[in-house]
DNA sequence: TAATTTAAAATTGTCGACAATTGAACATTT
DNA sequence: AAATGTTCAATTGTCGACAATTTTAAATTA
């Protein structure tokens, strides 16, 4: 028996983190309409399934819910928003960190560095879904580590400042910003790690 | 023909409202665990239509969602979690008016001073239940007129703020606050609004 | 009696069917 | 021709039924 429970995948997760994928990677534009039956017959699965999965991205922003009228992929945020947004995140993400590297320990390191090396490979090999799907994760883990309860606030800002991710050029920059935290955190130096974290998130 | 046209209210959203006030009234305590049929007969609708409003509420993040096991009641926050989520909504809140005064009309002025005259009598009242949606609606009010992108993130950090809000003692000390804060915006003076969204935020 | 196993009840998860609503193409009126 | 009304297909909303899972209670075993 695991000491932490690994979480359950329901079926609505699994929609949720293929929808989320191809918004973030650009297969799904901007104010696109998305039809339930479509991903229904995608997945083979009732529709019901598909409705839960699009409710949950509506409540996390990616998705905008008219009723009636089903779902469309939100528009990116503008200037002002994205500072905001940017801020918040910072905010959140600096918090987290600063707590978990508290009760860090070598599993921990092991498991980040582990995820670099994800990343670096999908990089290389230019790999969008998997650049987007790493990149979340890893951050994903130190706001986890913390608690649950601000991992839904902060997902529904992260995947909001990501729609457009798909217009990444420079791969390699995101490794290497990411290898810089991943750096710090190793060091366990606090002052190095939020200056890396401000570089990453922009 | 209105010209903002009013949000129409599902089925969903309805069932969430009450669920959310009676989480902050304190009907619903901390860890208790919301069976879907209960609500289902209680409105007279299929469970779907609850299993909906469940899932909303959880990424709201007001109800924690286990698989095959159901939504429970979150925990009310810890000392560090509070405060950082303090944070959080003061900066999205004073962001939110600092933007929405250029754009104040008349018509907010009367709005923004009938929802404090709703207040006032509900504070007179003790009646909590009318208290916490009145609250909640005035800073609703601020936020969404910038931009509904913003509302959900703003209602995840405040509701799960708010959810020990039955232990509120004095009702009329939080209508001065409210008071301060339209005050101020009535005279389009921003530093004070500032001083008394932090003063009300805590 | 305490721990374990088994059976039953309660609860959630998924499905297909149908009702309600919307949007688009077409017809009617002015 | 422009505006309005009508029909019809596509889509979402809601329901009840049943399958899968979890929880509770009872029965069995040591």
């Amino acid at each position: 028996m695991p000491l932490v429970e690994e979480p359950i995948l329901t079926m609505r997760d699994q929609i949720c983190d293929a929808i989320r994928g191809e918004i973030i990677t650009g297969k799904l534009t901007q104010n696109q309409p998305i039809r339930e039956q479509a991903f229904a017959s995608r997945f083979g699965v009732s529709r019901n399934s598909v409705r839960d999965a699009f409710l949950q991205l509506s409540q996390e922003g990616i998705l905008f819910y008219s009723p009636n009228r089903g779902v469309r992929v939100s528009s990116v945020p503008n200037k002002q928003d994205s500072d905001l947004f940017r801020r918040l995140r910072i905010e959140l993400e600096i918090h987290c960190i600063e707590r978990s590297l508290k009760h860090w320990v070598d599993e921990d390191d092991r498991k980040i560095k582990q995820l670099l090396e994800t990343l670096k490979l999908a990089c290389k090999q230019k790999d969008l879904k998997k650049i987007t799907e790493t990149d979340l994760a890893m951050h994903r883990f130190w706001v986890r580590k913390v608690s649950v309860e601000f991992e839904s606030i902060w997902l529904s800002i992260t995947v909001r400042m990501m729609i457009a991710y798909s217009k990444l050029e420079d791969y390699m920059q995101c490794f290497k910003e990411h290898e810089a935290i991943v750096g710090a955190i190793i060091r366990r130096d606090l002052l190095a790690v939020k200056k890396a974290i401000k570089q990453n998130i922009k």
